[in-house]
DNA sequence: ATCATTTTTTGACTTAAGTCAAAGTGCAGG
DNA sequence: CCTGCACTTTGACTTAAGTCAAAAAATGAT
């Protein structure tokens, strides 16, 4: 729990990471945080823009609601990432006629959700004085683009089995990264990881699947019927890596 | 046809608008021409990376390829638009060890396209001496993740007729708004736009939508049934743009 | 523990879109 | 102006996924 933005915060956000504590300091001057509650909106698309968030604690996903109120998730935001960059850069020059919109809705999907709205107008000015964060923020963004082109690939080509093994196999891959991670910095050896636990609820995984609750149970149910995972409630038990990865391939 | 790069090749170049002859001479340098035909390959995805493509002449699609052969055309490039940017940023460092890839697939889809090709390492040492060019780079991927953004928004929460509905209403938008360039650009009056030509094949104007020729041809059919248009080939005469704008909102 | 509320699963049914095959149309080249 | 080939439309059928409703399970407060 914050109440004051520190340059230590500032400095596992990958954009900042090199940054020197003066340069911390003036970010800081025109930054501030603010505090969600699960469920809270950040923002809505067609907002007029105010700036850059950068994610501190908590879970926020970035979604489109037609007009009937069906939902898709785009990105699921964890922390020390950020989002909604791109109306900085999109038409520079109309960002300083606030005419720029949010090219999404943003909701907070866990309690104590805590965020830094950076103004864009002066982060604007920051970069054009440190121009070393120039080529950081098109790595941001060229990596971005790459995740959408594989979501788009993913809801265009695969059926939702496919998905979703594919989904399994990409979060089972991100823990036992995170494990070997820690496992290096700590220099100890922690045992082997074999389930996945979601973070999310499950509607909000069948938004980003790009389906709906039920269909995503019975996927699930038909996973588990063939012995490659086993469901317990948020808790997922892969007990077939490699078949998993035959499905999403 | 070109036989030979020329400074105002590039000039058309939104990146490289602005830059002198003397820069303009040292992008020649690390760039050269290519010519393909129709159906010819640029790069497959997963293939070793050269570099930024810019489209002079023709069409080009980018895409993706199911295993199963079903395909999915994310982007249609058209002349002076650049491509594959992606993977110059995405791991900054990296590129000079060779290990990028393509994110898509790329294919000329008219006769006599003509691309240039830009050699990334140099372009990045480029733009590292002239980081005025940084903030234009910023714009065009912002530019294209909105795009990506809208594209994901339509295949996830639209049915195809409201899709199709959307995309004529987008052409029809973009050839109004290239009249009346040439209307300012000449002084002159050119008569009123009330059609679209699809300058596409069929079969990949229904890939871009996310289905089949078949469901295609089936939509254009209700459109039509409702007089809402008129399908003439690949000419498409617009009869009610409010009903087909009420369709794609 | 017990009850109420939320979340998840299951079942029966509908529907949009895909598949496969055949018929129709148009256009380029001789 | 024909002929052949490619493109497009149409028809009959299948299928994956969505809808609606009810049952079951999990969660959490008292």
């Amino acid at each position: 729990m914050r109440n004051k933005l520190e340059n230590r915060d500032l400095k596992n956000i990958f954009l900042f990471s090199e940054l020197s504590d003066e340069e911390l300091d003036e970010i800081r001057n025109f930054s501030h945080l603010k505090k969600f509650s699960i469920g809270e909106i950040l923002f809505f698309d067609s907002e007029p823009y105010s700036g850059l968030y950068c994610l501190l604690d908590g879970a926020v996903k970035l979604y489109k609601i037609s007009n009937e109120g069906k939902e898709h998730i785009l990105h699921l935001i964890y922390p020390f990432n950020t989002f909604a960059e791109v109306p900085i850069f999109e038409n520079y020059g109309e960002i300083i006629k606030d005419k720029a919109t949010y090219p999404v809705n943003a909701m907070a999907i866990e309690d104590n959700t805590e965020v830094i709205l950076i103004s864009a107008k002066h982060l604007l000015n920051f970069l054009e004085i440190n121009s070393k964060l120039y080529l950081k923020m098109l790595s941001t963004l060229s990596k971005r683009l790459r995740f959408l082109n594989n979501h788009i690939e993913k809801l265009t080509l695969l059926d939702i089995k496919k998905r979703l093994s594919k989904y399994l196999v990409e979060e089972f891959e991100k823990a036992k990264a995170e494990k070997e991670k820690i496992e290096k910095k700590k220099g100890i050896k922690l045992k082997e990881i074999n389930s996945i636990d979601i973070s999310i609820s499950k509607n909000d995984l069948a938004s980003h699947l790009g389906t709906i609750l039920e269909t995503l149970s019975r996927t699930f149910k038909k996973l588990q019927d063939e012995n490659i995972v086993e469901v317990k409630g948020k808790k997922i038990i892969i007990l077939n890596l490699n078949k998993l990865k035959e499905y999403s391939a």
